[in-house]
DNA sequence: GTTGAGCGTT
């Protein structure tokens, strides 16, 4: 083949260069022509076919969030990443991140119009995980989609009451004014407002429940309410994920739910082996059936108990959910997590 | 002591 010119202007690395059809690609002239100082160096004597191996090598690793397994995505001749290419693996991803390992930060990816340009303005992406932007708009709608729709849908569809988020309270209104604006519509079982546990101030939302699933059929029907002369949303609130063990997490517990308590009111479900109240108070317990298939049937479930609405969910703590996820620990390793 | 989209103080 003929000699190909690499351009070494303020070059680190990689530049572009031409093959004999006029075809740009990625060399690497560090490796290929290390000593030469010329401005231009003459790599005519590398196979071709390496030269195209070498120019087809850049992928670029993205990820939809940081921490999440990357994908390859090839980047184009000229370096450059097109937004088609990104969006054809992250539907709505408007932009790349990656985490700068020298200062911590985040840094933004340059764009422009359709192509995304590799940082530094250097030619290649390098080894750096990059992350997906999104529009805050769809960002929550990803939120609300993956996290809890699927979850939301089996637990209203279920037709057993569950709590309800009410968003967008006045800060002046107080459970028993909530109370009384949904007592029209039926009985209801708990009103709780959510305070600033510094100040008491309400943080301007609040759950509700009904004593029947027809109430609160009519009340999800209106979506808009007024209460205390603010326009609020009442929804089915965001959901957690499932169980297999025979033990459950009961979070929100207040401290006047004893062991005794969480006993007798989870018997009705199944026979409880266990009863644990970490102390000193930490708002949780666990509850452990003999039957696995109860504890799994009861997660995610909102129940009231001394007035109280406590959620169950699946017994494993936060910090190892990760892996769980991942399935890097064994269903045996789990069982040890306490 | 402020606020106005969200998801339940330990």
């Amino acid at each position: 083949m003929d000699p190909v010119e690499v351009d070494k202007k303020d070059n680190v690395g990689m530049k572009f260069a031409e093959d004999e059809n006029g075809k740009s690609m990625d060399v690497d002239i560090v490796n290929l022509a290390a000593e030469s100082s010329d401005e231009s160096v003459e790599i005519g004597h590398i196979d071709r076919r390496k030269i195209i191996t070498i120019a087809n090598e850049d992928f670029v690793q993205v990820a939809e969030q940081e921490g999440d397994n990357p994908i390859e995505l090839p980047a184009e001749e000229d370096g450059t990443l097109l937004l088609s290419t990104l969006q054809a693996q992250f539907s709505g991803s408007c932009g790349l991140q990656y985490r700068n390992m020298d200062t911590k930060a985040v840094r933004g990816i340059r764009s422009n119009q359709d192509r995304l340009f590799p940082p530094n303005g250097a030619s290649s992406w390098g080894e750096n995980v990059y992350f997906c932007v999104f529009p805050k708009e769809i960002k929550r709608k990803r939120d609300d989609d993956l996290v809890s729709t699927a979850v939301k849908a089996k637990r209203i569809e279920s037709g057993r009451c569950i709590d309800l988020i009410v968003l967008g309270l006045s800060w002046e209104t107080t459970e028993n004014r909530l109370r009384k604006y949904f007592q029209k519509y039926g009985e209801v079982t708990m009103a709780n407002i959510k305070t600033d546990y510094r100040s008491g101030h309400s943080r301007g939302f609040g759950f509700i429940r009904f004593a029947s699933y027809e109430t609160q059929k009519l009340v999800l029907s209106t979506s808009r309410h007024l209460i205390d002369g603010r326009w609020c949303e009442i929804k089915v609130p965001n959901a957690k994920g499932n169980n297999t063990s025979n033990k459950v997490f009961v979070g929100r517990c207040t401290e006047n739910i004893s062991s005794n308590d969480l006993r007798e009111y989870f018997s009705k479900f199944g026979e409880v082996s266990d009863i644990y109240i970490p102390q000193p108070f930490r708002a949780f317990s666990f509850v452990t059936f003999f039957d696995a298939d109860v504890a799994q049937s009861l997660c995610g479930e909102d129940h009231i108990i001394k007035g109280v609405s406590v959620n169950v969910s699946n017994a494993i703590p936060k910090h190892d959910q990760y892996n769980q996820y991942r399935g890097s620990r064994s269903p045996v390793e789990q069982s040890f997590n306490y």
